[in-house]
DNA sequence: CAAAAAACATGATTTAAATCATACTTTTGC
DNA sequence: GCAAAAGTATGATTTAAATCATGTTTTTTG
């Protein structure tokens, strides 16, 4: 062995014990502690650096990504122009589980927002881990369940919901997902295009209902920061009727 | 035990008979063959007539069911006069898994479009079944995986495609679940106002649609009945570009 | 079987939201 | 550190699709 690939080897060593304890993500803490020793064999750190992609929609699926840092938006693309964002990842999120279906193929694509580390787990162990781990198989069945409900409820808010609730939606959403600071901002710092791409319009009408919801008192905007000042009144915007 | 029980003993006895081998559905070609006595003391044959709700959005979640006879619409309610139709249920279809999820109360309503017979499995016999036939759970997760890739892929049509995309994309959804007879018509006759709670539109725009399709020689319209005459016409309405 | 209720068919009108156009400001990469 | 790129900000214009209005035909049901 090289001394090279000695250095390397701790290094690795390093960054794994520095992302992963074993013990918090989805996956392991949700199998047996025999099976334990197998995913630290089987685990791989990887590193993205921002803008950079971890996998792509109609790339063949190569296993399941879990986020030890970063953040993460996992997105449809449309033309090449559009894109329909469905879901900010936080560290702990899992990604890539849509790939799990029938056809083996990422139907979206995830992109590192910043600097990145997950932690890969390829499709055969992890398969095989789902046979071992009955609990986790079925974990991962509600977990599914749940997005599917997700999902739905999307569906039809894009197909009957106006854009102006939409964007009461995404904002409380954020707010739900990443929390907000003592000043009251939410704790995640997106582009206006961003978040118009999640609540499915364009920049500019996003940017034009932000400005309404300002105006009347119901949100505050500073920079990339958005706070909430009446959760009632969002809600009130998205009420189904 | 009065002879009217007996009475209705028999005639439940002939109806689960009629409507259930314990062979075909979901539940029970996945299931351990040991299982299926216990799936056939706990599932319950229930009838519905045309119009009937099998269960409501925001109703307690009692358990799954699976369709023998008839067809079923699963749908969410927009104010009281709009819908998003997510599915069309056809015999052997499984109906209410969406309420599997953490909330235990159904995203969806389900109604008969027709004379129906499902079988019943409540939701505590349904999960002792899972923690037992582990190959079960694994088959209903991947069933979930892929839901919620065909949900997102909606959620993206109905964010970026236009409508006589979505309209086409109906038509091909039709044909591929539900067949076509000699004369080339889909095996289905649905109002175009479902058709178009399906497309995510409105029942006027659907049949303007309808009519430029039914001028251009890609579909021809019979009545209810719609048959597809150049599929490569509708594809390309739908591509992604 | 007749009356009421759905569903079908189409033209005219309105409207929400996308697109286009243009200028300024902040990031980022070489 | 500066040029290029990405993001921000807004007004003006267009357009796709919803809504409204009205008459007809088909289905359901008491």
């Amino acid at each position: 062995m090289h001394s090279d690939s000695v250095l390397i080897y701790f290094v690795l060593m390093k960054k794994n014990n520095h992302a992963c304890d074993l013990k918090s993500c989805f996956l392991c803490s949700r199998c047996l502690p025999e099976w334990l020793p197998a995913i630290g064999a089987n685990k791989k750190n990887i590193h993205f650096k921002k803008g950079e992609l971890i996998f792509e929609e109609g790339e063949a699926v190569g296993g399941i990504y879990f986020l030890f840092k970063g953040k993460i938006k996992v997105h449809k693309r449309w033309g090449n122009d559009k894109q329909l964002i469905l879901h900010f990842a936080k560290e702990g999120d899992m990604i890539g589980y849509r790939g799990l279906g029938n056809e083996r193929v990422y139907p979206v694509t995830a992109s590192a927002m910043e600097e990145v580390i997950v932690c890969f787990i390829d499709t055969p162990f992890f398969e095989a881990t789902l046979q071992v781990n009955h609990q986790l198989t079925y974990s991962l069945m509600q977990f599914y369940a749940n997005e599917l409900q997700k999902a739905e409820q999307r569906m039809r808010n894009l197909a009957h919901m106006d854009v102006k609730g939409r964007v009461a939606e995404t904002i409380l959403m954020l707010k739900a997902n990443f929390g907000q600071n003592k000043e009251g901002f939410i704790n995640i710092a997106l582009t206006k295009q961003d978040m118009a791409s999640y609540a499915g319009t364009t920049y500019e009408t996003f940017f034009r209902m932000l400005n309404e919801l300002t105006e009347d008192g119901i949100v505050k905007v500073s920079g990339k920061s958005i706070g909430v000042l009446k959760v009632a009144a969002l809600e009130k915007l998205i009420a189904n009727l």
